[in-house]
DNA sequence: TCAACGTCTGAGCACATGTTCAGACGTGAG
DNA sequence: CTCACGTCTGAACATGTGCTCAGACGTTGA
């Protein structure tokens, strides 16, 4: 027979004392939205190599940014309008060249962050997608 | 599937020096696929309000993240599933119960080095989307 | 034992994302 | 002026992502 429960919208709290503490120590929901937007823009490879090329060169045209990066023109040029619209990159406009540097502190600590700990993961979790089975 | 590496349609490179400098300082492929995997973990705003919550509570269970977060569930345990496969939290099994923490040095900080400097970003850039035309 | 509970899962869907293609734009060399 | 060049753009497409829904699973209290 199938039991006959009410319909729960309202999941069970188990622990209401620890989740209204934790609930109140949370930031506001526009600085996770707001984080998250910038660890997005980092979460892709291309976005990633870009930055880092910049950050290597400091400055960068559009088609050598593509050569260096080894993604087509306009790719890049799209991946720039994304970063330029989150003023993570500025560009300076010489003659029909477009030069862009990583103007972004908060992003630039993020990358060196995220580099300096790059390729421990794979050393030390090298089975690490295992359990999705 | 994204493409690798490779289509670059012979376009004209302007610096060849500095793009050869550049491109031997590059890390190698795989590294940037995997940062990018990391990144891409924290750039949704539902896991950023798991982790941080796990980062606030220590120790939650499923039924309070979801609470806390204000997500269903269901959508909790998916991105745990997510979180956990990628070794950035751990659970432990207590009677029906699953309590997950964050078990990531690496994410930690990350973390709180995002949170740091959240909502600075509208502060000083308040029209920050606005050359997207 | 039985049924409610906390959790987990796959399927299905709506939406976001990244790429390529084709072509427009402004600049500067000839 | 004219045309090649570097860059930018929108459309179209394929793929990825995150949610909900419905139900399965093991555990536990009555």
């Amino acid at each position: 027979m199938k039991p006959v429960l009410q319909p729960r919208d309202e999941c069970g709290v188990v622990d209401p004392a620890r989740v209204a503490l934790v609930g109140g120590a949370m930031p506001e929901h526009g600085a996770f939205v707001e984080l998250a937007d910038v660890f997005s823009l980092l979460g892709d490879p291309g976005r990633l190599r870009l930055l880092v090329a910049l950050v290597e060169a400091g400055e960068l045209c559009v088609c050598d940014l593509a050569a260096v990066t080894g993604m087509g023109e306009s790719a890049v040029s799209h991946a720039l309008r994304l970063l330029r619209a989150h003023r993570v990159v500025s560009v300076s406009r010489r003659g029909r060249m477009a030069f862009y540097r990583l103007d972004d502190r908060h992003v630039r600590m993020l990358l060196d962050l995220g580099l300096t700990h790059a390729g421990h993961t794979t050393a030390i979790h090298p089975e690490r997608d295992a359990d999705l089975q």
